[in-house]
DNA sequence: CCGCATTGGTTCATATTGTGAACCGATAGT
DNA sequence: ACTATCGGTTCACAATATGAACCAATGCGG
């Protein structure tokens, strides 16, 4: 691995939970010695990408980010056109509602929505979507490049008791995903929490990301499920058009037939 | 030099105006070989900083810098608290007004607005604001720490036929700004542009930053320059304020003190 | 259709750079 | 006064970075 990326990946340990970080924290955090994790943050620090806090000596991300983003915000408009549209889809669903997007082999958070419908709500703070363990990852897999299977069969970490941790048992919940239309993770990643993915496509008619609904599994009924898998369609439909892309025809079918069947089920009831 | 920085520093070289850079452009404006390039741009792919469009080729800013950016504005939110003034500032002077921070020796852009009460405009698109050259930077020489006036003089590049150029020169506008509470720059990084700039302090009481307000040099009259002054120093004191800061009495003396001297002016004239 | 230029990307012997246990001085709690 | 922690530095040793030369693919003018 090269210094540059073992420097660079110092900067993934910053968070919202963990804004300031002191050097013997970081070192424990990253799992290094004081003298490589200092020279790790001189470089991070003479580039901008952290500050020192003058009082503590904590180190905290610095303002190079901010135009890094604003760059990365204007050559790829994704987060603005996503950001309403998981805001509604929080507000309708009652639930936390998320979008991630694929770069290379990883699925990263892009943006989301808790809902104040309930006093209790996924809080979404991960800095990657594990390809195996969530619905946006299997997400990934069923509908992104085919690649990403021995990326994501590379490292099936156990999470929950309930995770996916053997090829087969992966590759089910991928088919799973390709006959329904949706990524689906059900307390695979954290205990009590269900999600439901469905995939957004961008311009060049490949998968880009995903759009999420997180519920508390104990009220995850199948009800709200139908609900959910509804209102997920169509979010994915407008992010997917925001995004200069459409849905494949063949996922398109998936959707409408699990409406229907919905409608038919309503009906019978 | 680390090849840590070299590799971060790659990054620099993406903008609003330049977002998406192929191997051998980014080799010549980077100044290196093509091998050494390239191994930084995948370190930096891995990580997720840049990401490859697979039409061009091209690299672009990655998803991870919006995650960055979204935690370095939870911990020092300033640009939210920033953007509302400078909207007003630019509304009431007609020009482009921006926000820079300080971080270690090196004053960033945090945030512009441009005004559209002209069809001529500043536009501010800079990765950093030199220190010898720029309003923003006389205002951190003649506030912040004393130290960086030696990393001023260090690179006393001239921008313009104008640009000072000489420690003499420079400690001239460094005083001139401590006497007055305003740096200024009068096309000393590009023809036709005059800057003034006012100080900002954070909480910890140290000079944190600067608000400044550009204007194209041939519409900066006297009356402007009073103007943008005085509207200067309110919204420093606003800013500040929103950054846990205040400003200090000295420096609130110059800004009353030049206020009362317009206020004499209006009277006599 | 050919030749020339340019693209993104790779190889490998060489030289620079990274590494981390041990260390220092300062601070804080007992 | 003792101990533990903090941020930070040193230096002999080991790994990593470097870049000229090299492919293969693409585009373009004649």
């Amino acid at each position: 691995m090269s210094s540059a990326v073992k420097t660079i990946a110092l900067l993934s340990h910053f968070s919202p939970a963990r804004p300031e970080i002191g050097l013997s924290e970081l070192c424990r955090l990253a799992g290094r010695d004081k003298a490589s994790t200092h020279r790790y943050l001189q470089a991070l620090e003479v580039t901008g990408f952290v500050e020192q806090n003058p009082l503590t000596k904590c180190y905290r991300l610095g303002p190079v980010v901010l135009q890094l983003a604003q760059t990365r915000e204007l050559t790829v408009p994704r987060k603005a056109a996503a950001d309403a549209v998981i805001s509604r889809l929080a507000e309708v669903t009652g639930e936390t509602t998320h979008v991630s997007v694929l770069s290379g082999a990883t699925v990263y958070p892009l943006a989301s929505c808790e809902s104040y419908k309930h006093s209790t709500r996924v809080i979404i703070d991960v800095q990657t979507f594990p390809l195996h363990a969530t619905a946006s990852g299997i997400c990934a897999l069923a509908f992104g490049p085919k690649e990403l299977l021995a990326s994501a069969s590379e490292n099936m970490q156990a999470f929950t008791a309930d995770t996916p941790t053997t090829i087969m048992a992966l590759e089910r919940a991928v088919q799973s995903a390709r006959e329904t239309g949706f990524g689906r993770s059900d307390r695979w990643y954290e205990d009590d929490v269900c999600s439901l993915s469905a995939p957004i496509f961008d311009q060049t008619g490949q998968f880009a990301g995903a759009v999420s609904v997180a519920s508390v599994a104990t009220r995850f009924t199948a009800e709200l499920d139908r609900s959910i898998q509804w209102h997920l369609a169509e979010a994915s439909r407008e992010i997917s058009r925001n995004w200069g892309g459409e849905i494949p025809e063949t996922v398109n079918y998936l959707w409408d037939k699990s409406t229907q069947k919905q409608n038919i089920m309503e009906h019978s009831s």
